[in-house]
DNA sequence: ACCTGAACACCGTTCAAGT
DNA sequence: ACCTGAACACCGTTCAAGT
């Protein structure tokens, strides 16, 4: 491979390295080829540079770890000040969601309790000033929280885990599970997986506003319960 | 070290390999110092033998990891069919939470949609068959069971990244975060740690219930809608 | 100040060899 | 049939050395 004066091969180290640029580059790297892809000498590779290089910018994998999941909270809209609070938080679910499928590997973060970064403490301090400027107290406000995220969290993760993406991959999933599977020993699975999942049009993604539209109903409940207006 | 005649050390290889034994040496290693303490060289330590033995009985380690989520499951109370559906819903819930919690590594199973193991197709089933059996339409009971479960597992996993578990350890990280957190630019999340999370009793896992029954409410109120009785 | 090469202590997994 | 030892192709990370 012919190299420049630079002594590189003018293709991968464009520009200097810096913090920024390794997180981009981690971040396209796990997104494409899952977390497990994500290794210090590919990364390397990629930015162009040897694996041991990366340490100048990042303090180990972890700090890597951590800044990724970061710069994904700072992908997630804020909730609109303007909007009524249930408006706002469906936006600011749907955004999360949508930035936890364009990186599933973000779902199982591990870190974000231990050690949040601006943008998510950014986030979540948005997120409960919408519910507390909107009549919630602070133990509703918490419990709203807690009840959406975990929801969104959990819904992005089973997601994830789904061996299907399309409605095409979908069906053609389907057709093998149901034909392993004993319709004697499962019964309802059974009749769920043929009579539903494999219906034409099928995503599993649609339940996501149903299900979070009974948790936001709840909360609207609750609140009107607490303190009336 | 002193060997006796059988060759060993007569301390860990008290009875003959075998799969089920190799699972639950996985789990308990797991339980213990977390996912990444179980390695195929430990865990061959722990059962007193070489890491290369364990393949005779376990195909890979994604096999492991398979058998250890599908041992999970099987530790979960499935709903009791004399209950109404709402109680059985709820028992259940707090048995998976329950089961999650004492095996935090298991939240994150990346299996289990992709190749699910006998104990999880059974639990699946008879959720949905309680479901069915209580007036639930087919799109309502795979409603149901998506929101419910999302729900489960998203709140198991951050329960999980909690940096704190008990009471105390509570109050002392809430302490430390308070004291990082810039109150001007944080100020709902300073409030709600101040005022909330750091009163006397407080628990985050007392709001898994609160959730839940938001959840459960609401699907109670779109059942009679579907189908009064 | 930033980058590199060699090295260390680990991984999962294979394979031929032992019993 | 089951277990082992050596080996292979990887990891994250250190450290002294280069520029």
């Amino acid at each position: 491979m012919r190299t420049n004066p630079r002594g590189d091969t003018g293709v991968k180290r464009r520009t200097r390295l810096d913090r920024d640029r390794v997180l981009r580059s981690a971040i396209s790297l796990a997104d494409t080829g899952g977390i497990e892809a994500l290794t210090m000498r590919r990364l390397g590779e990629e930015l162009g540079v040897e694996a041991m290089s990366i340490y100048n910018h990042v303090a180990n994998k972890d700090d890597l770890l951590h800044g990724m999941i970061d710069a994904v909270f700072g992908e997630i809209d804020l909730p609109s000040p303007g909007d009524h609070w249930k408006t706002a938080m469906r936006k600011r679910a749907l955004s999360f969601r949508e930035a936890l499928s364009r990186h599933p590997w973000a779902t199982t973060l591990k870190d974000s309790g231990t050690n949040p970064g601006p943008a998510t403490l950014r986030h979540h301090d948005r997120v409960i000033g919408t519910l507390r400027n909107s009549g919630f107290s602070i133990p509703l406000a918490a419990h709203a929280f807690s009840a959406i995220d975990s929801y969104i969290y959990g819904f992005a993760m089973q997601e994830k885990t789904l061996p299907f993406h399309t409605e095409e991959e979908t069906a053609a999933m389907a057709q093998i599970l149901l034909a392993q599977l004993p319709a004697k020993e499962y019964p309802y699975l059974v009749e769920l997986t043929a009579k539903h999942v494999l219906q034409p049009g099928y995503s599993y993604g649609d339940e996501f506003p149903l299900g979070l539209d009974l948790i936001l109903d709840g909360l609207e409940r609750a609140r009107g319960e607490q303190s009336p207006n």
